[in-house]
DNA sequence: GCTGCAATCTTGTCAGTGACAAGTTTTGCA
DNA sequence: TGCAAAACTTGTCACTGACAAGATTGCAGC
């Protein structure tokens, strides 16, 4: 093992620069492969700075620890799901939306809803959820208001779990029978039009 | 730090008996003890075999290593799943019953959904799994075709992604603002109610 | 241009962990 | 009774996260 393969540009180049240049993106982006590949507990701070070509040490700098990483990868994917949701037209759209998050930054999303594993009052990240929170209730306050006793709160409690109990199955393959070989944001289209029969 | 608090009857006792007794059974409790409290990454075998009063290696011949004791979790967990939907009425039932089951086996749920911790080819695991679909299955089955279009298969997914999200969430403490001082089950009734309005 | 300071990265170290190997004690059964 | 398997222990190794202290570099102000 040990240095099974220093192939190319990895650690040992003798002529590697001090300074790295965006050691912090890189170490993001290591991180977001391994999370997406094998989960967050596959995740070495270690394995991260060799693939980086840095010490060991060097992550610390920019995340302080694990929990550190983690965090930031978390505030990063709230920001990213409050732009994205804030550009959907109406709550069935953000909801397909949350889907195409999920499938489209596995790991990010597996991270935002970790919260054992993160620095959970960490300003950046409560900032970034609550904007994303509210691009949500902006989306539920958008449908109108159907059948009788329809709650807007209870609506929006509804396609937020609807959403994101499909994408959390779709992400663990739990889906892979009965959505097969179909398109899983037209499946969720359907299923939105389960919920919301009344609307559109 | 080191030994903190060798209290009571914890491992230094001289009159331990080379067995257990129920080594296996004392594992899993803490195990699930661990999980409900600090999520799996916080489980340390070490740890838990301190807890029990045995040496650190004595787990592994349980549960081989830490995949093998999360996959026995999951497995239990899918076991004690199928058990509690076989007993439920209808689809709603079911899905109450499934959320239920996710509030008073939070560690269990936790571990059932999260595979990269598991040893996935195992047979327990597959058989119980199989167990816990067929009775979902069941239930879906048991619903009776509503309005044009309804598939049923597409309408296991809807109940099945409602569910899971609403207790996924409701575990992540996501819901806490929206559902507040309320009952969780009654609130989930209701939006089961909302996405099966016609049948019941 | 130079100087000093802060940001960035390295080296060194320590305790904790999972996994494995090999030995010891106990149980249960032929 | 004796013996094989089950249950547990001791010992060890590579790896990891965290921390401390030092080295290198970029840069702001003079």
């Amino acid at each position: 093992m040990t240095s099974s393969k220093a192939s190319a540009n990895e650690q040992n180049s003798p002529d590697r620069p001090y300074h790295h240049g965006d050691l912090r993106r890189a170490i993001l982006g290591a991180a977001l492969d391994v999370i997406a590949a094998d989960g967050p507990s596959a995740l070495s701070l270690r394995g991260l700075a060799r693939r980086a070509g840095v010490s060991h040490a060097a992550p610390a700098h920019h995340f302080k620890d694990r929990a550190g990483l983690l965090t930031a990868i978390a505030a990063e994917g709230f920001g990213l799901l409050a732009t994205t949701l804030r550009e959907a037209t109406g709550l069935k759209e953000a909801g397909v939306r949350y889907v195409r998050f999920a499938r489209d930054h596995p790991a990010h999303f597996q991270v935002m809803f970790a919260p054992e594993l993160l620095r959970t009052g960490d300003l950046e990240l409560t900032t970034a959820r609550a904007l994303a929170g509210d691009a949500l209730r902006e989306a539920v306050a958008a449908v109108p208001p159907g059948g009788r006793g329809t709650d807007a709160r209870l609506a929006g409690v509804a396609a937020w779990a609807l959403a994101h109990g499909f994408a959390t199955l779709l992400l663990g393959h739990n889906l892979d029978g009965p959505v097969g070989e179909r398109d899983p944001e037209e499946v969720f289209r359907e299923l939105a039009g389960m919920l919301f029969r009344h609307a559109e």
